[in-house]
DNA sequence: TGTACATCAGTGAACGCGCGTTCACTGATGTAC
DNA sequence: TGTACATCAGTGAACGCGCGTTCACTGATGTAC
C-alpha cells in the first residue's frame, strides 16, 4: 500500500508546525531555533528541510494559524444585534484579549520579514481583509454619508488606533498598564468617535 | 598639559555615536555592526570598547538623541494659540512627519531591548513624559471635567492611537498608504474625538 | 507470495558565516625628579 | 628644560558562540517481475 511515506511526511509537517508555534508562543520569533524544533518535533535536524524550504516558511504557517484564530475570536465577540459603537468596542476588546493571551504569536504577525518581492503573501492580505470587513460594517452604520474611500480610510484608522493602544498598552516598556486600563482607553477613543452622530 | 587624552576620547565618542546614528538611520537597528562602526568612525574595532561597554550603550545614546529631536519637532509644531483640537492634530502631523523622515531612527526607539532589571532607563521615561505633557495640555482644555487619572489614560490613549496609525500607515506591509492618507486618518480620529465638546 | 532492486525520506555531523567581544601587545601621552 | 619611567588608549587578530543549512550516507518503503 502506498501512502505510508506521504502520511508520515504529513505527520512530521504538523508536528513541526506545532513545535514552531509552541516555540514562538513561548519566546517570540527569536526563539525559533532549528535544533530545538527538531528535538521537540521528534525528528532529525535535516528532516525540517525535507518538508519546508526554510524556517521562514514555518513562521508563515504559524502566522496563518494565528490569523485564523484571531479572526475567529474577533468574529465571535459580537452577534450583529449590537449598536455599531458597542460592536466596535466588543471587537476591540476581543482583539486586546487575544493579544494579551498570546502576545508572542500576535507580535509575530507584525514582526515577520515579508519577502521583498511580493509586498505580502496572499493569506496575509486575505486575513487582513476579513478583519477589516468586521470593522467596516459598524462604521458604515455610524457614518452612512461616507463614501467608499473615506470609509476605507476610517476602517484602517480605527484598526490602527486600537492596534496602537493594545501594542503600547501591553508592553511594559512604554510604562505598562493593566488590561482594564487598556479597555478604558479603547472605550475613550471609540466612544468619542461615535458620539457626534449617535449619542 | 593634560587633557589631550580626554579630548581625543571625547572626540572618538562623538564620532562613534555619529557613525552609529548613520548606520541605524540607513539600515535599522540590525545594521549596527561593530566593524562597520569602527571603519566609519575611523578608529579600531577595540576602541569602541574603550569608550562604551557594548553596542547596546551606543544604541541608547542614539535613541537619546532621537528622542530629543522628536520632542523638539513636536514642540515646534504649535505655538499654543491654536484651539486644542487643532493643536493635537498639528502635533500628530509633526509626529508623522518625523517618523516618515527618519523611519529607522524612529523605529529604534521602540525596538530596543530594554535591560530586564530596570523597566526603562531614565532618559526614556523623561522624554516620554515630556511628549505626554504636550498632549495632556490640549486634552485637559477639551475635557476640563476629567480627573487626573482619566486624563492620564486619555493622554496615553491619544498617543497610542496616533502612534498606531503612523506605524501601520508607514509600513507597506499592512498595505502602505501615502502620507496624505495617514494625515486624513489622524484627522478623522482626532476630529471626532473633539467634536462633542467643541464643535 | 517471494525476491531483487530502486527510491527517497531520515539522519546528524560538518560547513560556513556573521559577528560581538577580548586580549596581548605598542606607542603616544603624561608625570616625577 | 631634559631624561627615565609609568600609564593607558589604540590596535586588530583571534576567540567563541550561535545557528541556518547542506550533504554523504542508511535504511525503510515501495515496485517489478
Amino acid at each position: 500500500m502506498a501512502g505510508k511515506v506521504a502520511a508520515r511526511r504529513a505527520q512530521v509537517r504538523i508536528k513541526l508546525i506545532d513545535a514552531a508555534q509552541a516555540q514562538i508562543e513561548a519566546g517570540g520569533l527569536g526563539a525559533l531555533k532549528a535544533r530545538d524544533l527538531a528535538r521537540e518535533a521528534g525528528c532529525a535536524l535535516g528532516a525540517i528541510y525535507n518538508v519546508f524550504d526554510d524556517l521562514q516558511d514555518l513562521v508563515l504557517e504559524v502566522n496563518g494559524r494565528t490569523f485564523k484564530k484571531l479572526g475567529a475570536a474577533v468574529s465571535a465577540s459580537y452577534d450583529g444585534s449590537e449598536p455599531p459603537r458597542a460592536r466596535l468596542i466588543q471587537m476591540s476588546n476581543a482583539y486586546l484579549d487575544f493579544a494579551a493571551a498570546h502576545p508572542n504569536l500576535w507580535r509575530a504577525l507584525f514582526d515577520v520579514q515579508m519577502p521583498s518581492d511580493g509586498p505580502a503573501p496572499d493569506w496575509y492580505l486575505t486575513s487582513l481583509a476579513g478583519l477589516f470587513a468586521n470593522i467596516r460594517a459598524p462604521l458604515s452604520e455610524l457614518y452612512p454619508e461616507m463614501d467608499e474611500t473615506a470609509l476605507g480610510l476610517m476602517t484602517r484608522a480605527m484598526f490602527s488606533a486600537v492596534h496602537g493602544i493594545v501594542l503600547l498598552g501591553l508592553e511594559n516598556r512604554i510604562s505598562g498598564v493593566p488590561s482594564d486600563h487598556i479597555r478604558t482607553m479603547i472605550a475613550q477613543v471609540l466612544l468619542r468617535i461615535g458620539e457626534p452622530q449617535d449619542g
